[in-house]
DNA sequence: GTCTATAAGCAGATAGAC
DNA sequence: GTCTATCTGCTTATAGAC
């Protein structure tokens, strides 16, 4: 159990920092103080405190990206791919939050560049939905008449979470998922009622 | 047609601003100018910059919690009651983008009163969503077992679309009321169709 | 790779003329 | 009530010693 090198110790202060006061409102002293060092240390290891940001942001998305891609592999069946997916989107974001609220709240504050990059994976992550659902309608199981209306309103009830969730109140990561799986299969006109399979979370 | 008082001139440069960029990285230059004004116009009409965030924060808040609560008085019927919320707090959110980006947003900048006195706000919209759903529940129309947790989640179907949603894109904020009004019946377990009844936007 | 010291610029807020 | 001018402190980033 050795110390995290220098690098890993300042994005990680930089998660922390970026999702408590956002990106704007922290100075590099602060992320710096954080992980121990001085403020000039920052500049060994980073450019910028945009290019910090850009790190911590570009790496979240493709984590998020890999995580539903992997839920969406669980099963070939709409039903329980769906719920799997749901139940995995939910938890990732409430066992996430610091690190999901700057991908999802700091777009703004990176260069046109590193935002288009990102809103890439953004896409990315839609689509994985996307086909998800329309699967579903396709085989006859779903009821759906707007697959992308439907795709954003159930990222939306995930992702919105970050906004709120605090690890210390009453509520699981799991026990999210479950209601939010739940409401998914409602959503798209399932109407019995099927277990989430929850794949071990990192 | 006069032009608007300098005051309001003021919050609503404001609003756009911090809508746009995020309270930390607005300056007060940032306000005057839009507002037409010197930098210093800026302390005539508000004490601080603070102070302007917290005047358009609590007004928006107040102004969501009354149109929440005349939503919910459109009717007796839990089914009709649901639908005719869930589409006017997505349309209002849809419409009322900037400032309500402001008020879900910049909590955090607010001083530690400012943020009590709207959190009372958050509050009881979560607590007219709560109410409707215990009540059809209750009439036997609604299957869900946890009231608190749809709750929360139909609220975060319709306030995230603030991050993404723009006025220029191909859907509408009445399509996207529809789509979320038939999600959230579905998410109680109500099977058949209801068109929620649109009351006029302000 | 870390530190102290500091440069250069910009922020919020105020003073005082008109 | 609006302006110009300015104060004061803090920000990002760099220089150079160890």
């Amino acid at each position: 159990m050795t110390e995290a090198p220098a690098r890993k110790r300042l994005t990680d202060a930089a998660i922390d920092a970026f999702a408590e006061r956002g990106f704007h409102a922290t100075t590099t002293r602060d992320i710096s103080t954080r992980a121990g060092m001085s403020p000039a240390a920052l500049y060994v290891h980073h450019a910028s405190k945009e290019q910090l940001l850009y790190e911590v942001s570009s790496s979240g998305h493709i984590e998020c990206l890999e995580m539903i891609r992997a839920a969406a592999a669980t099963s070939a069946d709409p039903v329980q791919r769906l719920a799997n997916m749901q139940f995995a989107f939910t938890r990732y974001h409430a066992t996430h939050t610091a690190g999901a609220r700057v991908v999802q709240y700091e777009i703004a504050a990176l260069t046109p560049e590193h935002r288009r990059e990102v809103a890439g994976y953004r896409r990315d992550i839609e689509r994985v939905y996307h086909e998800a659902i329309t699967d579903g309608v396709e085989k006859g199981v779903f009821d759906v008449q707007d697959v992308p209306g439907v795709s954003l309103a159930l990222i939306s009830m995930a992702i919105d979470l970050v906004r709120w969730y605090q690890p210390q109140g009453a509520r699981t990561p799991e026990s999210l998922g479950r209601i939010h799986a739940q409401m998914a299969l409602r959503s798209v006109g399932v109407t019995h009622e099927v277990a989430p399979e929850e794949t071990p979370a990192d």
